[in-house]
DNA sequence: CACATGACTGGAT
DNA sequence: AATCCAGCCATGT
């Protein structure tokens, strides 16, 4: 039991992002005052497969689904996205264009 | 300890 | 816009 402070908490960051938002590696870095661990969140998501977390709500900041070769299938991630009215097609194209989480830093 | 790798990001070219 | 490079840091070999 018990991971790392550090990986606990990008779960607990990442169950925050409200259905049909999504947010971004490095936003979850800056929660967690790290805004240069970007890649450990990736990391700490990959092991957080088979916990509960909606890793399929993080994103990169192109709004690119760079996590979805980790789930079942390449399309899975893209599919519980849409599922949840996140036009995945507007990210790719309007980078900004997407609803983002609302993570706020305090 | 040295080196490589990775669900990233920002800046330079 | 596409590519490259450097910084970042946990893990594995």
């Amino acid at each position: 039991m018990m991971e790392n402070n550090f990986f606990e908490k990008v779960y607990q960051v990442a169950r925050q992002i409200p259905h049909g938002k999504v947010t971004t590696y490095g936003a979850i870095g800056q929660y967690l005052r790290s805004p240069k661990s970007a890649r450990m969140v990736g990391w700490a998501l990959n092991k957080s497969i088979q916990k509960n977390v909606p890793a399929h709500r993080v994103v990169n900041k192109q709004g690119l689904l760079t996590g979805k070769y980790h789930f079942d299938g390449v399309t899975l991630m893209e599919q519980l996205l849409e599922n949840e009215g996140v036009a995945v097609k507007t990210i790719k194209f309007k980078r900004w264009k997407f609803t983002f989480g609302t993570l706020t830093k305090n």
